[in-house]
DNA sequence: TACTCGTGGAG
DNA sequence: TCTCCAAGAGT
């Protein structure tokens, strides 16, 4: 069912009237998905809610490769919210691994924490609930509101918003920070029925992450190359402002990272002496265990000793 | 708004 | 080797 007709009729008021080329995005990008969607676990009907909301906690700028043998761990020891509530915090950090920015992990326990007391362990289904958790911003609540309960929501990771970019808007990449331009143009190509809209979201996400990436896209596997602005307009190379690397070496999320990885490997509690040996400048050291102590990441015992929080 | 916050695989 | 970057959130 080929959507050819690009005008609305002239009945009452969609949701939201969709740009003359909306709609006809829709129907190629979800045939596409249906045959060429990835069959990850969090997809799949038995990851419920839960599920779906730890893998987009792990997802958070973290590759699907990375995630996908943590997820299947934590899921298996922790398979309802007020299992993992019930633990120490310290043993979702250690959990973690090696997923990267483990506050993730401490606010996913949080989370856990919180849907336990306020929602009777149940993942809440409404966005406004599911924002108020913590570690859970726009995109997470539009993405958990629509792949775990269906509903109509613009989810705008940096996926969609590549692909929209490129797609509708003719530019080689979205700007560095998503701007209320890109929301408003995710809102209109919303599909007007939820069951649709929720598969646009992922479908939409899963061209970005397989066909339409950062590093090259593939028009010729592409449903909508036919249509796409920026492909129409003869690929003009990305002219805005440079989007700033990540430089790591040196910093101090790196001895962060060291620092961490020291406690998520001790079974007991460690001495001020091991945490040294992982850093040898003193101040920057000291700096980033401080930052790790601050936002709740290690607790410091007595007689200079270090552990993942108990509480 | 711009910056911080980990990690490791790919080209 | 070095650069880029992978389903963001919080401040």
């Amino acid at each position: 069912m080929t959507a050819t007709s690009p005008t609305p009729e002239t009945s009452a008021t969609p949701p939201a009237p969709a740009p003359a080329s909306a709609a006809a995005l829709h129907a190629p990008v979800i045939e596409w998905f249906d045959t060429h969607a990835r069959d990850l676990p969090w997809r799949r009907p038995e990851a419920g809610a839960w599920g779906v909301m730890v893998s987009e906690f792990m997802l958070q700028q973290t590759p699907v490769s990375r995630v996908l043998p943590v997820y299947e761990a934590w899921l298996a020891r922790w398979p309802r919210p007020a299992d993992l509530a019930k633990e120490p915090p310290g043993e979702a950090v250690r959990a973690w691994g090696r997923l990267g920015y483990p506050r993730r992990a401490l606010r996913l326990h949080g989370a856990a924490q919180a849907i336990t007391e306020r929602y009777g362990g149940d993942v809440p289904s409404e966005h406004a609930q599911l924002i108020s958790l913590p570690g859970i911003g726009e995109y997470t609540a539009a993405a958990v509101a629509s792949f775990a309960y269906g509903q109509r929501h613009a989810v705008l990771d940096t996926n969609v918003r590549r692909v929209f970019a490129r797609a509708v808007t003719g530019v080689q990449f979205p700007p560095n920070a998503t701007t209320a331009a890109e929301r408003k143009l995710a809102r209109s190509l919303l599909p007007p029925d939820e069951p649709t809209a929720a598969r646009w979201a992922a479908a939409s996400m899963e061209l970005g992450a397989l066909v339409c990436t950062a590093k090259g896209e593939e028009c010729v596997r592409c449903p909508i190359a036919d249509r796409c602005a920026w492909r129409l307009a003869g690929k003009p190379a990305h002219d805005g402002p440079a989007r700033r690397g990540q430089t790591y070496a040196g910093t101090d999320r790196q001895v962060r990272g060291k620092l961490l990885a020291v406690l998520r490997e001790a079974l007991t509690p460690v001495p001020q002496e091991a945490l040294d040996a992982v850093w040898d400048e003193p101040v920057q050291r000291a700096r980033a265990l401080d930052g790790l102590v601050a936002d709740g990441l290690v607790e410091p015992m007595e007689n200079g000793v270090y552990r993942l929080p108990l509480s």
